[in-house]
DNA sequence: TAAAGATACCTCGATAATCGAGGGTTTGTG
DNA sequence: CACAAACCCTCGATTATCGAGGTATCTTTA
């Protein structure tokens, strides 16, 4: 499969973006939230989310700054670049086209797929 | 997360079984098959079928036989047991909370999730 | 105030899905 | 005959994710 490991990791990374895009949020909150927006489906772990984000600092998608927002500990926050922005674009384009794809051989089946 | 191996997996499984369900086909065959049904997005190769193939008859998904349907060489067909059938419906299902996750959370975005 | 538990950050090794590159045989075509 | 395409396969490298572990802070409670 072709697109699979990119969306692989880009189901993960769309996902981070898609938040961060309607506001800025530190990795231990992302966790909760996610879990709750997807109804519980995703359980992310720390081992998985932290990685992730590193990797997107690293390459420019987002930028981080602590702050203690509620005047209590600090937190390290995640804000959305526009690479970023860019990359998660992209990023939904090719998650649509790959559950299209998947749903169409799904639908597909034994029948002629094309028109 | 927690789905995503299982699903990671699940995709070419699942893709697999599901044109599986309504033919026999050989490998080879279904690498351009599954290349049709999803209009170009998938590009298999034959490293990452073949594995899934022998698993799959490993468990008992899937029966392979082989034949010369058009009276010239012989190739491999596999064939869906009653045991694939129903990993296929459990992974179609599997399938469609994980893109409904992932939707909803594209979707959800900073608002609340719920309702 | 001391202990406990939740919050919050991080890393690292194991696991496993996928890919790419290879190897081999048979069939069809120029 | 040579070459391409059809057709089967394996194996090592890559990489995403997970699980487990480590540390520090903050809040609650006894």
């Amino acid at each position: 499969m072709k697109l699979k490991k990119d969306v692989s990791k880009g189901s993960v990374t769309l996902m981070v973006l898609s938040v961060l895009e309607k506001q800025d949020l530190y990795g231990y909150q992302m966790i909760r939230y996610l879990e709750g927006l997807s109804y519980g489906v995703f359980q992310f772990n720390e081992g998985t989310l932290y990685p992730v984000l590193h990797a997107l600092e690293k390459d420019g998608m987002v930028t981080s700054y602590w702050d203690a927002v509620e005047d209590s500990r600090m937190r390290k926050y995640y804000h959305i670049t526009d690479k970023g922005i860019k990359l998660l674009n992209e990023s939904k384009k090719e998650w649509e086209e790959y559950v299209g794809a998947v749903n169409a051989v799904l639908i597909g089946g034994a029948l002629n797929a094309a028109t």
